[in-house]
DNA sequence: AGCACGCCGACT
DNA sequence: GTCGGCGTGCTC
C-alpha cells in the first residue's frame, strides 16, 4: 500500500509522565505493536537510569529533535491501568496546582504499582471461625478483650457469610497486638487461616431506621441527581443524621450496580464506622486508611479499580481510586482542613472530587455540621444546592453554651473555678466531661527564673515544649529532643519553671483535684501506637473513663454518648490568629467539640473560657450558631478582598541561609511588577510564622488575584521561568495553590 | 530528585 | 599520591 508509506504514524512516539520534580513530560519510541494508550505504565531509560513513569499522551512529531529520543524499554499493561478520564483529571490537576505532571501520576498510584508491579490483586491472608468457635468460646475470654473483640467481630461476620473472614487491615484496627491475639485464637482452634483474593460481600445486618422529613427532602433531592452532574451540600447538626442520608444513597446506587466513593477525615476512619457501613450496606466495602501495608493498599486500589468493590471508603488519597462505575462521591466532614494535602502536591481532595462527578456525570455529597466557607459561598453563588439538616435524631437535645469571663480570674493551672466546680458537679452526678486544649504536652516553654531564658529548639525558631512524663523537651515543629535539663542551660540557675499549658498538664492538675476518677488523655503524643487511639475510644465510649483531656482529635467524629459537659479551655487563640482562616476554624472546632455534649436523654452543657468574652464573633456563634456566624465571617472576607471572593496562592522557598529564599520571592515580585497584571498583587515576601525549621530558613510570598484565570497564567509562567533558572538550585520553591494553612 | 562530572583539602 | 567534599548540569 502506497498510503502507508506516508503515513506519519507509522513512527509511533509515546508521551511519558516521570517521576521527577520537572514540570514537563518526556518523548519515547513506542517500539510495540500494542497500541500507544494513556494510563499505561512503561519503563524507560532515562538519563543514566531507568523509570516507570505513565504514558499521558501519543504524538506524531516529537517535541525534541528525533536524535535525542530513545525507546521504551518496557510496557507494564495490556489495558490502562488509569481510565482516561481520570489520566485527564490528573494532568488538569498537575497545571492547577503547578505541581510536576509526574510526581502527580505518581502521587494516584500505589506504591508497589508506581514501581511497576503487577497489576494483579494478590493474595492475602484473611481469618475465618472454625466449627468449634461459638458463643461458649467467647464468654471463655473475659480476660483477654483484644481476642474477646476480635473472635466476636469474626462470629459476626461468620454469621452473615460463612465463607467471610476478617483481613489483617481490618484487625489492625482493632488493636496494635492483633496478631498475637489471632495466634491465640488459631491456638485454641477457634481461629484458621486461609488465603483469599476477593473481600467478601457483606450483608446487611442492621433495620434501615425512619428518616427525619428533612433527611427524606435530602435524600430525595440528590437522588434526583443521580445519573448527571450536581454538587449538594448537606448542612446538618451535630446529631442530625447525616450518615444515615449517605447510607440510603449508597445502597441505592450500589443496587443498581453503582460504585460509590466516600472520602472522610483520617481520624473518623474507625472500625465503628466501617462496621456501621458493612452492616447496612450489600456489597463489597473496601476502605483505603493509614494501617494499610503496601500490598494490602494496592490489593484494595486493584479492586476498586477492576470493579470488585462497590463502596471505596478512605482518606483523601483514595481520591484517585480509578473505579469504572462511579455512580455518587461523598465527602463527610467537607470543612476539615485534612482533605487537604500540605506537603508535596498539595491538592484538595474535595474541589478534585468535583471535577470527578463532572467527568462521570455523578452527584457529589459534602456533608459537614459546619461548612467551609467556600462552600456556604458557593451555595449562596447557585452552584451548589444546599440541604439542610437541623432535627437532631432521638430526643437529643442541642447543648446550651455558656462564656467563662476568665480576665482578672485566679486560675487554677489554667481553669477557672466555675469550671473546676462544673467538672466535679457533672462527675458527682455520673456524667462524662471532656476538656478540649488545643495544646499537647506539658507546658509550651520551660523559662529560668533568674535570667529569664527560655529552653529552644537549636535547630529551630520556637521554644520546646516539656513533656514532664517522659521527662523530655521536644520541639513540636522538627521533633527534636532533649532530657529536661536540671538547670538552666544560659545561667546554670536550678530555678525552672514552666509555662503556659498543654494537654498533660490538664491531666495532671486534675487528676490531682479528682483522685477518684477515671482520666484519658487522647493527643497525638497517646494515641501514636497503632490501635491506642481505638482502645482510649472504646474505654470513653464504654464509660470507663469518665474524664477526657484531649486535643482536636476529641473533637472530630467520634461519639461518646454520655458527655453532658463540654470545657474549653483556650478559644482566644483563634480569635487572634496569624491568617485568615484562624477564625473560620476556630469556629468550626468549638462547634464540633460543642456537638460532643449531651447526644443522649441529659441536654449538654459547653463552658468555653474565654478572655474576650465580648468579640462579637464569639457571641454571634454562641447566641445565633454557626450559620450566622460564617455569614459574618463571609461578610469580613469579602469586605478584604480575601478567599472565597478573590484567589490566593502562597509561593514557599526555603534556603540553609536566611536571606537566599527573601531574595528568590523578591525576585518573583520584581519581575510581577515589571510586567503588572490587573487585578493581581503580590503581598510579602515576609518570613514563615517561624522562620527557621530543621536549621532550613523559610519565606513566603502571598499571590492574591480578583481572577482565578489570572492567578493561574502568573503561576503557569512562573513556574516555567523556574524550572529552568538555576537560582532554583539552591532555594526550594514550591507553590500552595487555595492554601489552607500558612505555615 | 537522582546521578555524574569536576575541581580542591585531609588521609592511608 | 588518592578519597571525598558538594557546586553545576542534564534528563525525551
Amino acid at each position: 500500500m502506497v498510503a502507508s508509506y506516508f503515513r506519519q504514524s507509522d513512527v509511533k512516539i509515546a508521551r511519558v509522565a516521570l517521576p521527577t520534580p520537572l514540570h514537563q513530560v518526556f518523548d519515547y519510541y513506542w517500539p510495540f505493536s500494542q497500541p500507544i494508550e494513556p494510563g499505561i505504565r512503561v519503563t524507560v531509560p532515562f538519563g543514566r537510569r531507568s523509570l516507570v513513569g505513565v504514558v499521558v499522551d501519543s504524538c506524531d512529531t516529537p517535541s525534541v529533535t528525533p536524535e535525542r529520543m530513545r525507546k521504551v524499554s518496557r510496557v507494564h499493561d495490556q489495558q490502562p491501568l488509569l481510565p482516561p478520564a481520570l489520566v485527564k483529571l490528573l494532568l488538569w490537576a498537575s497545571s492547577y496546582y503547578h505541581h510536576p505532571i509526574g510526581e502527580v501520576l505518581a502521587s494516584a498510584l500505589p506504591v508497589n504499582l508506581r514501581k511497576g508491579s503487577d497489576a494483579v490483586p494478590q493474595q492475602l491472608t484473611a481469618y475465618r471461625a472454625t466449627d468449634l468457635a461459638d458463643e461458649l468460646a467467647l464468654d471463655s475470654l473475659t480476660r483477654a478483650p483484644l481476642q474477646h473483640r476480635i473472635l466476636q467481630r469474626i462470629l459476626e461476620i461468620h454469621r452473615t457469610d460463612p465463607n467471610g473472614g476478617m483481613l489483617p487491615d481490618a484487625l489492625k484496627l482493632m488493636g496494635s497486638s492483633w496478631r498475637q491475639a489471632i495466634n491465640q485464637l488459631t491456638k485454641k482452634g477457634w481461629v484458621e487461616s486461609f488465603d483469599t483474593e476477593l473481600v467478601s460481600a457483606s450483608t446487611p445486618t442492621d433495620t434501615v431506621p425512619m428518616l427525619l422529613p428533612e433527611q427524606q427532602v435530602a435524600v430525595d433531592s440528590i437522588r434526583g441527581s443521580f445519573g448527571e452532574f450536581g454538587c449538594f451540600l448537606l448542612n446538618g447538626i451535630t446529631g442530625s443524621g447525616k450518615t444515615e442520608v449517605y447510607l440510603r444513597l449508597i445502597t441505592e446506587q450500589v443496587a443498581k450496580g453503582h460504585q460509590v466513593l466516600v472520602l472522610v477525615p483520617e481520624i473518623s476512619l474507625t472500625p465503628q464506622l466501617l462496621q456501621r457501613f458493612q452492616r447496612r450496606i450489600q456489597g463489597v466495602l473496601v476502605s483505603l486508611h493509614s494501617a494499610l501495608n503496601d500490598t494490602e493498599r494496592a490489593h484494595y486500589w486493584l479492586q476498586a479499580a477492576n470493579g470488585t468493590a462497590d463502596v471505596v471508603i478512605g482518606t483523601r488519597s483514595a481520591v484517585f481510586t480509578p473505579m469504572p462505575r462511579l455512580g455518587l462521591i461523598v465527602i463527610d466532614e467537607e470543612h476539615d482542613g485534612s482533605l487537604k494535602q500540605q506537603e508535596g502536591f498539595r491538592y484538595h481532595a474535595r474541589d478534585l472530587s468535583l471535577m470527578r462527578a463532572r467527568d462521570c456525570s455523578c452527584p457529589v455529597v459534602l456533608g459537614s455540621a459546619t461548612p467551609s466557607m467556600e462552600s456556604l459561598n458557593n451555595c449562596a453563588k447557585g452552584r451548589y444546592d444546599q440541604l439542610i439538616l437541623s432535627q437532631r435524631a432521638g430526643d437529643a437535645q442541642s447543648p446550651e453554651i455558656g462564656l467563662l469571663d476568665i480576665r482578672r480570674r485566679p486560675l487554677t493551672e489554667g481553669m477557672s473555678d466555675t469550671l473546676i466546680s462544673a467538672i466535679g458537679e457533672q462527675l458527682d452526678s455520673g456524667g462524662q466531661v471532656l476538656i478540649f486544649l488545643n495544646r499537647r504536652g506539658f507546658a509550651p516553654t520551660l523559662l529560668c527564673n533568674d535570667c529569664g531564658a527560655t529552653a529552644d529548639c537549636k535547630r529551630c525558631d520556637a521554644h520546646m515544649t516539656v513533656h514532664a512524663t517522659r521527662g523530655v523537651l521536644r520541639c513540636h515543629h522538627c521533633g527534636a529532643e532533649r532530657p529536661v535539663p536540671q538547670g538552666c542551660e544560659s545561667c546554670g540557675s536550678v530555678r525552672l519553671d514552666t509555662r503556659g499549658y498543654g494537654t498533660e498538664r490538664i491531666e495532671q492538675a486534675l487528676q490531682k483535684r479528682f483522685p477518684e476518677t477515671v482520666i484519658a488523655r487522647i493527643d497525638r503524643d497517646t494515641t501514636r501506637r497503632r490501635g491506642a487511639l481505638e482502645k482510649q475510644l472504646a474505654d470513653a465510649t464504654s464509660g470507663i473513663s469518665q474524664l477526657l483531656v484531649g486535643t482536636q482529635m476529641l473533637a472530630k467524629g467520634h461519639h461518646f454518648p454520655n458527655v453532658s459537659l463540654v470545657g474549653i479551655l483556650d478559644v482566644d487563640r483563634g480569635l487572634y490568629g496569624t491568617d485568615y482562616r484562624a477564625l473560620e476554624q476556630m469556629g468550626q472546632l468549638l462547634v464540633q467539640v460543642a456537638g460532643r455534649a449531651g447526644r443522649a436523654q441529659r441536654r449538654g452543657k459547653v463552658l468555653v473560657q474565654t478572655r474576650s468574652p465580648d468579640n462579637p464573633l464569639l457571641q454571634t456563634l454562641i447566641r445565633e450558631g454557626y450559620g450566622p456566624f460564617a455569614a459574618e465571617v463571609l461578610k469580613d472576607r469579602e469586605a478584604a478582598a480575601l478567599p472565597p471572593y478573590t484567589f490566593v496562592a502562597l509561593i514557599r522557598a526555603e534556603a540553609s541561609s536566611a536571606a537566599a529564599p527573601r531574595q528568590f520571592l523578591q525576585a518573583i515580585v520584581a519581575s510581577v511588577n515589571d510586567r503588572p497584571v490587573a487585578g493581581l498583587s503580590c503581598f510579602g515576601p515576609v518570613p514563615a510564622p517561624i522562620e527557621r525549621v530543621s536549621g532550613r530558613y523559610r519565606a513566603q510570598l502571598l499571590v492574591q488575584a480578583n481572577s482565578r484565570s489570572s492567578l493561574n497564567r502568573m503561576l503557569s509562567e512562573l513556574t516555567q521561568r523556574l524550572d529552568q533558572s538555576k537560582e532554583s538550585r539552591q532555594t526550594r520553591w514550591s507553590i500552595d495553590v487555595d492554601p489552607v494553612d500558612f505555615f
